[in-house]
DNA sequence: GATGAATGAGGATTCATTCAT
DNA sequence: AATGAATGAATCCTCATTCAT
């Protein structure tokens, strides 16, 4: 028993060093032009070994991606919910997005170019485990908006949509800062919450 | 002088045929997962006929996606200078842009992805490319929310950022439309005006 | 008549140009990295012109090796019977070869490669028709040397193998020139006569 | 330690083998029409794993030319340096190295053709290897030559066209025999060697 | 006769995956 | 369990040759 919990730890330990040099090369070459080889023996291992802990490159990369994707959302849920209150939540939950997209620029390149997303696979796909999450944390924002709208705080209106609206602007923050950065993404945390809460009309303008 | 005339629209008729069959495939399946002989074979021609129209694979993918973006740009941009007013432009941007995307949820699919862009390269990239026309757009963008600033219907505050937000309302709008549909984009026109002019705020709201 | 010699004068023309082009690019860049394309626009033709002239590379290749070495062996032999007597005939050969070779160092090139000699040619191929001349050259010096037996300059011993040793000799120096060029080959000619005729041993020496 | 004995055996094993029958296809057909599917399956191997031995279809013709050229040559010059004195180390030389030929036509077939011999290539190309070798035993039989001088054996002259007559005298015998084998290359080395020292002149003739 | 676009067979090379050791 | 050599299918691209204009 103790012996099996040993194991069980070094085969977790093994399987996570891969997955984590995995998504330095993967992120650095996209899913095609990185080869099995290449990973193995950037984590210390022999190729058959990667078999052992995945079914196969396809298996490696969606594990690989599903389970930083977890975490992203985990990290930042977890933010908001620190929050002491709606607006101080919608600071967390713009703030702790950047900020893990600013520690992890290489994954989210990754998850942007949606590479090795295979269209046509029988069962559920990365992608479709992609979109989840996605919809997942569009669920979130649209809780914490309809909190916001009971509060008086937000307009009484498509909570759905000003969800999309909140993750549009900050994922096209996310891109420019992708393409083209220029400083801090963090710096943008202000903008991005003044332009989805107070929009660009002049106040009483229509 | 006639004889070299019909050469020539005949070379431009099959070219552009090989860039639809191509951007119908490349969409479907990715550009590595698609191969050149899938490609002739759609568009009716041998192989190695291709590679009288394009320098290889890369190239064709290139061509594609830059006179694709450039066509979509150019659609927008026309439809902006036909409104009457700024309001009125900013309306036809955003219904313009949505309606050639739902016209082109392949290449759209494609754009999302962002395969096929070389990371390495040494010359001007496919990517450097992308990231022009998306900048010289965010310009065209800024703009148009500078004349509305001058005509005081929008705020006088950090422009470029309100491009950033539009475009980035409009892309999440588009990326859930690519994802799981639901319902025409166009429906959302209305939504994304509101949502950038006005925010999520309750007037007076801070 | 006068309209098919003309005709016949201007293939006859052609011909020659796309031979001469081709021997200039063969000798450059071999026979596999020769295209017919390539030898098509030097010449200033169109590349199915050259099937008007030739029934394929192969058979191109082959005529021009053969009119080449045709060529050359005619101007030695005629450079030979003007010489006065057997030495001087002898001299003539070496001289009149060795000027040829120079004259035309792509060509040599190609003949010591000898590739585009295809092995298993159902018919005479080019390998056959290239031991053929050379045979009949190494008749022409034995009947060369048979005259100096006769006049008692040469040993009266195996002249074949004679014949040999002269185009060996010949062969090796033409060989360096090629490979690293040092001053003219035509200086080298009395030391090969010298060679060929007195051997390296002492006067006397067994 | 045994077992990367074991393992660096048969790897060296296996290296050999496929050099072997690549020796036998390339002189059989030449270097371009050789494929690697060929050889892979001559040798029982897969096509992919000739790859682990050598880097390409070029690598593998060089590595094969090269180590047999050098096997030649030490094969020569042992033979040489068992001779008893200038005489009996030329005849070593010229019989050994027809035996060598004679038991590796097919090599020295390929040698002759000099394909595969890139023109342009950027580093020490394999024509430059081959070149190397030639020099250094020219170098070698000048040496001997020299001694033979030094020993009033032969005359003294220059010695480095000496060299070159005799690879020359020998070049064209061996290129006779490929062309047109006429009995054992073995019987020439007699009519050689007397070519090569007394030359074809009669005694005291000019 | 001349053209040159279209053809499509052919080949070097890569790499995910397997399996004997 | 771990290894890494062997596999062989898969793909891009070239180019001799043909043939409609």
């Amino acid at each position: 028993m103790e012996k099996l919990k040993r194991k069980e730890r070094e085969f977790r330990f093994r399987r996570t060093e891969i997955l984590e040099e995995a998504e330095k090369i993967f992120a650095l070459k996209g899913f095609h032009e990185t080869t099995m080889a290449e990973i193995a023996r950037s984590a210390g291992f022999a190729t058959g070994s990667l078999y052992q802990f995945f079914e196969g490159k396809e298996d490696l990369y969606a594990t690989m991606m599903t389970e930083k994707l977890s975490l992203m959302f985990t990290e930042i849920e977890a933010a908001v919910s620190r929050g002491r209150d709606t607006p101080g939540k919608l600071r967390a939950l713009v703030s702790s997005h950047f900020k893990f997209v600013e520690e992890n620029m290489d994954f989210y390149r990754l998850l942007v170019r949606g590479e090795g997303i295979s269209y046509s696979d029988g069962h559920s796909s990365l992608k479709d485990q992609i979109i989840r999450y996605f919809l997942d944390h569009v669920d979130f924002i649209d809780k914490l908006i309809r909190e916001g709208v009971k509060q008086k705080l937000f307009k009484n209106t498509n909570t759905r949509a000003m969800a999309y609206s909140l993750m549009g602007i900050m994922s096209f923050f996310k891109f420019m800062s992708v393409m083209k950065p220029e400083g801090s993404l963090m710096k943008k945390v202000p903008i991005v919450l003044d332009m989805f809460l107070k929009g660009v009309g002049r106040d009483g303008a229509s």
